[in-house]
DNA sequence: AACAATAATCGTAATATTGCAATATTAATA
DNA sequence: TATTAATATTGCAATATTACGATTATTGTT
């Protein structure tokens, strides 16, 4: 016990628990905000502006990648993380979707 | 170490984390699209539709209770529950921020 | 009141996540 | 080729999550 019972349910399911699984943590959505807010993709001070150590960084910048959250070209000896909204509109129309046949349904 | 440091990031940060997180499960996942499906809250053999245990539902239901994703009234000996889109669109909003300022800013 | 049905809680084992120190890797520069 | 800078990986301790059997409310029905 204790692992998730993954092959229960639909690859669909299955992802979108993965994207928002990456985004259930406040240093990776503090992460998408810094790159946000430094309005540019050239970044490498990301640990600078986080409360963590270096290797803790690393780790969620990778969990971000792996979900396909952001992207992240090598710039040198610098690398360049950036969002990737494509995977943000997956979740966006996901949710609207939601919204949209809650409020058809008009329940409760 | 270990527990997630929560105090270093701000409320809203923390707000959306919870959110995402309590999503970020494919059981929970397909509870929402159940409750979506039967098109009404009158609800109660969610266990039957899913491939776990009582107790196991009976405790992702108490954590998509606890970050507002759903609502829970009860209806005589059984409870219907049903889903809270406000908590939703809290999220889609947040997303379609991000889409937007990206788009804008045009890089990578 | 006794019984059945429904869902929550408790306790616990298995597994996953978080965070960091130490170390490794990679690439630019002197 | 050493040195430096930036990031990744490894290993491990602390904590959290997942899942379920057993049990406990709670409510409706007989």
């Amino acid at each position: 016990m204790g692992a998730t019972k993954t092959d229960h349910f639909t690859d669909q399911q299955n992802q979108i628990a993965i994207i928002a699984k990456a985004l259930g943590h406040p240093a990776r959505i503090a992460i998408i905000e810094y790159l946000l807010k430094v309005n540019a993709c050239i970044c490498g001070d990301i640990v600078n502006e986080l409360p963590l150590a270096q290797p803790t960084v690393s780790q969620h910048l990778k969990e971000l990648k792996n979900a396909g959250l952001i992207k992240g070209n090598i710039e040198g000896n610098a690398i360049c993380y950036c969002i990737d909204e494509k995977t943000f509109d997956v979740l966006k129309e996901y949710f609207s979707k939601i919204i949209t046949t809650v409020i058809k349904q008009n329940c409760c």
